[in-house]
DNA sequence: CTCTTAAATAAGAGTCATTCTTATTTGTCA
DNA sequence: TGACAAATAAGAATGACTCTTATTTAAGAG
């Protein structure tokens, strides 16, 4: 059923409710195996409609609310998209992103040059930097060809 | 009435709009020129609202509509805020965006060194880029401390 | 193992920012 | 001076949250 072993991940995610005294609920535990089987960047919607299929009687509000609960506490990134609902990451690696602007679709991609990106020093002055993202707006192969 | 003679930029605006066969209309021309005197980033509510002490019987969907028409043709910049409404900025200049986890705050920053980013070649083929930003998350000055 | 209680959940109402629909009005060009 | 496509006003509809309230439950205490 799943695609690979998740269970150090999700050992990980346990433990790190529990550091910051959250409940470990089995609707917790569904949301997060479902975000870690994930290939795109879902939407609160899209996991919803994911764990409904096992949770039949969970609520749309749950889902969303545990998904901010896990991004307070680092274990997921959120995702902001002009014009669109919010998505979530379970990797919270550095990484960049394409955005396509006609489907929607988020594309992760790593590029060395862009991981040592300098903070000017008057931002850092100013500003922790926590971590440092390329966004770059296009459209996507499956988009491009249309216009 | 205005703080400074901004008919040439008015100007420009009315052949722009005539070069992409929009009408010029009364409304277009009470909104462009309210978003030239803004010194903020006015959300399409301010804007409303700024209009209908010229207008009073504009409607909030024609000054979104027109806000939205004229950045489809390059005269404003739409700005993303994160968990906010969208903002829209007469500086059609790419800019960063520092992203405060803490508060949500969003603040533009320029910063020469970034406005020439490469992007990738093998990203290149595949997508299309339209634009490039870069997202610093962390910790706002007034944030910071409170950690 | 049972109790206690603060935390989490389900359901549904409410809110905010758009976005659409429809009837009416108005620039623009023949 | 029409004709007509485009734009507008008003209000309904939609999407994405966000809040409220009553109910249930995880997890530490005893």
């Amino acid at each position: 059923m799943q695609k690979y072993d998740s269970e150090p991940r999700l050992q990980h995610f346990i433990d790190t409710c529990r550091q910051h005294q959250l409940k470990i609920t089995p609707q917790r535990v569904a949301i997060y195996r479902a975000l870690m089987d994930s290939d795109q960047h879902p939407t609160a919607d899209m996991m919803y409609q994911t764990v409904r299929e096992e949770f039949p009687s969970i609520s749309f509000d749950t889902v969303n609310r545990a998904l901010l609960t896990f991004a307070g506490i680092g274990m997921v990134d959120v995702v902001e998209v002009f014009g669109g609902p919010k998505r979530f990451d379970p990797d919270i690696d550095d990484h960049h992103h394409l955005h396509c602007t006609a489907c929607g679709r988020i594309i992760d991609f790593d590029h060395e040059g862009y991981s040592h990106l300098e903070v000017p020093a008057e931002i850092a002055r100013q500003f922790k930097v926590i971590s440092k993202r390329v966004v770059l707006k296009g459209l996507c192969a499956t988009c491009a060809p249309e216009r």
